[in-house]
This record gives structure tokens, C-alpha cells and sequence, in this order.
DNA sequence: TAAACATGCAACTATTTGGTTGCCTGTTCC
DNA sequence: GGAACAGGCAACCAAATAGTTGCATGTTTA
């Protein structure tokens, strides 16, 4: 319906609330803690930083990043801050990347549907 | 099954190849430009340009970065350089999201499995 | 209580990134 | 052929990022 589009995918909000969690997941550290997290959750700053070649200080600072966009979520036991994943943005980011990929197949069917008319 | 896990999520080449797109999404210039092309494509860098407030070579950075991780494809027409998306990287990034999200509640489930048997 | 541990904070460095401007080349179209 | 258009290339800039080191603070635990 309707030649004036642009709707769903471009609005801004949607926008600038998506790309930050992507930007938080375009690291191969940050990649690897929510791995390790997922699979062996809660793990302290020092038990994440003990498997990686890099120091604590910087894997503080990516778990910051990832808790700033709620990937994870963090909580002070004792001495140490255990750290636990959170699905929900993931799932957030997810959908979003479904939606365009579905609105691109649905694209692409209606030129083709548009070709074979023509034709 | 196994205690020793790591290897879905956590395995090197995994991350390397995810990271790079989900660093490819994470601008909301970039973003833009997708949901852009994903509406009304081809589009040449000239038209993408014209909707944004920033410059024509910025545009072109940002496009060149998208084909880097395959996301679009460029074909020279002419004058023109046109851009076409392609959502097959798109889906891969959305099945590992999925897998994670998966593994996650598998995860959270397993947890609640052995709190309450303990009980 | 003292040692060992877990973390926070601050300063600093190097690299990457997002953006700009200026200029040059190739393509349409009148 | 010449004007207008589409784009490439290079230099440059400011801000953000990923990483470091050094040191101070709170918490276990022997």
C-alpha cells in the first residue's frame, strides 16, 4: 500500500535506540564476555579477566559498555562484582534485524512481481 | 552435554566474523542508509546523500564500510555508483543473536532445574 | 591484625573513526 | 564541445575508543 514508505525502519527513535546495542556487540572482547557469560553465568570482573590476554581495567571497561546498552547487568557481592547477561536487548536487536531482513525480501518480491507484469 | 562447554559461542572464527557486521550496524548514519536502501533500492550515493545532512564523501565512507561486511553491493551504472542491500550477513548476525538468546535461556533453565531439585 | 584479593579511579598513549574541504576525472546531455 | 552532474582521492581534524600503568580503597581470611 501507498508509494510514501519510509515508516518502520527509518524512524529515528528506532534508530538511535538499535545502533548503540550494535555498536556494543561489534567487538570481538565484548563479543567473547557475552559468550563466556552465557555459558557460565555469574562470573566476577576477575574471573572474566583471567581468561582473557588483555587486562582487568580493560575488561571493566567493556563490561561498562556492555551494561550501558542493558546487555548486562551487574551486582556487587562482597568484595567482587558478579556480572549476569540480559536477553531481552538481544532479542530487542534481533527482531530489528529480522524486520529489515524481511522488509527487503518483500522488496524484492514486488519487483519481481513488477518485472514478470511488465513482461 | 558435558561440563566442558565454550565451544558454540565462545570459538574464535565465530566472533571474528560476527563482530565486524555487528560493527557495521552500530551507527545510525549507517543504519539509516540500510533501512534506506531496504525501502527503495538501488539507490546511487548521490540520492543517499541528498536525504543526509552530512556530506557526499561521508556517505561514501559509510557505504564502503557496509560493503566491506557484504551488507551492500556496489555496481557502477554509468556516472552513477549504485547501492543494493544484501540481507544475507543480516541474517547470519540475527541467527547468532538468536543462538545466544537460546543458549541463555537454556542456561537460565538448567539453573532453575537444579535450585529447585535442591530444594 | 596483616596479607591477599577484588575493584575503582585517574592519567596517559596510540589508533580508529566520523567528518570536513579541495581538487581531479569520467559521463551525460544540450 | 562545454556545462552540469556523479564520483574518486588525499590531506587534514576532532573526538571516541581500546588499551596501558600506578595507586588508593574496601573485603576476606588466615
Amino acid at each position: 500500500m501507498s508509494g510514501k514508505q519510509s515508516s518502520a525502519l527509518t524512524a529515528a527513535p528506532l534508530l538511535r535506540r538499535h545502533a548503540p546495542v550494535f555498536a556494543a556487540l561489534g567487538d570481538e572482547t565484548r563479543l567473547t564476555l557475552l559468550a563466556r557469560l552465557c555459558e557460565r553465568a555469574p562470573c566476577s570482573i576477575s574471573q572474566l579477566a583471567a581468561d582473557s590476554p588483555i587486562t582487568r581495567q580493560a575488561i571493566t571497561k567493556h563490561l561498562r559498555v556492555l551494561e550501558g546498552v542493558g546487555l548486562v547487568r551487574a551486582e556487587a557481592i562482597g568484595r567482587a562484582c558478579v556480572f549476569e547477561l540480559d536477553a531481552e536487548p538481544l532479542e530487542r536487536a534481533r527482531d530489528y534485524l529480522a524486520l529489515v531482513s524481511q522488509q527487503w525480501d518483500d522488496a524484492l518480491a514486488r519487483l519481481k512481481a513488477f518485472v514478470e507484469k511488465k513482461t
